[in-house]
DNA sequence: TTTTGGCATGTAATCAGGTTA
DNA sequence: ATAACCTGATTACATGCCAAA
């Protein structure tokens, strides 16, 4: 009820502000919380026409009852989109007005795409640590190999201009350059742009956001 | 913004309504239209509290004036958060309720948060991409740098069971499996657990989804 | 301990502009 | 041309958590 609730004393919390955890919790299918009451079709007959408008007590209700909300999200399941028809039946079914069914299903498109977008970053967060562990095997296979290659080398003389030169670039872990031990020898992509740590080692760490995602600075 | 959509010509929208009908937007009030136009503090003083309730004129104003947002967004861009002061200042000078000026940067926070998940995945997109062409350029290097080894050791026969067995676990790019890899020798190649692409010669592409991401069918 | 206010997050409804049949 | 829809962005309200009073 608070309106203008500023007359109050107050406080705040303000500083410190940026701590908070971020919670996860859903997953692509339904979620609830608590429920409104179960509702039958009543407003549906009803030309809800002029309650309201404060003071009295038989209206607050916006969130539809749990019931209603479960047909919505089951036809949502079907279909995420709404055709005529479908609009209609629901609305009568729910005793809801078409437009609020129609209403419910565009808000519900909206947190399905945001909800897409989160799934798409976790996949996208696993492949980029799939990718970086394999690319740090690579780095530790390359390694062993030129040690092997520059042994051989050793009893070989004929190679040792190449053992050399590998065994010069292999230790920086900004692999890149393989094709200059190739041969060819350009590409000089320059100093990777991108943001991953790797530690002297050659060890390949993913990027410092990738643990904590949310929350504001 | 009620329940039964009752400021509407219970003719609901669906079917056969004539939208000209719900216009409900201009009153004696201000704004509206294109850019909701200058606001002085005129809602401020009012109590605000009995209006409404159909037929009426005095309904609420959607939609805040271009300078009133624009002055929002400049102290938002200064602080994210809201202490009481500030929103006290912001409602006078703004013609708002405080409420109104609180909710407005609740909503902010809200969006800048979803902002910041797109930049977020869009950052991600671009090391994953990166990490990939290097990954298949130490593929590249370790294929050849094997070829030569085993060249080496043709003239030695001494290293063929290395080179024998590396070229049997280099090829396939889904290195990983690390335990069974190490020893074992035996990936079943099939079970890769992520998602992205590798064609026959160990090119890695990236996943499906990196181009297209939002957008439903 | 209980109360209380702010905040993050979820919802419902509205609006503006663009599509499509 | 236009009604019915859509997406995207908004505004406001509802809920639940948390920490300070």
């Amino acid at each position: 009820m608070d309106w203008n609730g500023n007359l109050r004393p107050f406080v705040s919390r303000p500083e410190t502000s940026f701590s908070f955890l971020y919670n996860y919790n859903q997953y692509p299918g339904i979620e609830m919380k608590h429920d409104p009451v179960e509702v039958p079709a009543y407003h549906a007959v009803v030309p809800a026409m002029e309650k309201n408008s404060y003071g009295n007590q038989m209206e607050k209700k916006k969130r539809l009852a749990t019931n209603q909300l479960e047909s919505l999200e089951n036809s949502f399941q079907e279909e995420i989109k709404l055709n005529p028809e479908r609009k209609m039946k629901l609305a009568r079914e729910l005793g809801l007005q078409p437009r609020q069914v129609a209403t419910w299903f565009q808000n519900r498109r909206a947190r399905w795409k945001a909800k897409q977008l989160e799934h798409l970053y976790d996949a996208l967060k696993k492949e980029f640590e799939d990718v970086s562990r394999e690319k740090q095997k690579l780095q530790e296979e390359v390694l062993s190999l030129k040690v092997m290659l520059s042994e051989q080398v050793a009893k070989k003389p004929i190679y040792a201009g190449y053992a050399k030169i590998s065994s010069e670039e292999t230790v920086e872990s900004t692999s890149e350059r393989s094709n200059k031990a190739r041969g060819t020898g350009h590409h000089q992509i320059g100093e990777s742009s991108y943001v991953f740590n790797v530690d002297d080692y050659g060890k390949v760490m993913p990027p410092y956001w990738l643990g904590v995602m949310p929350s504001y600075p």
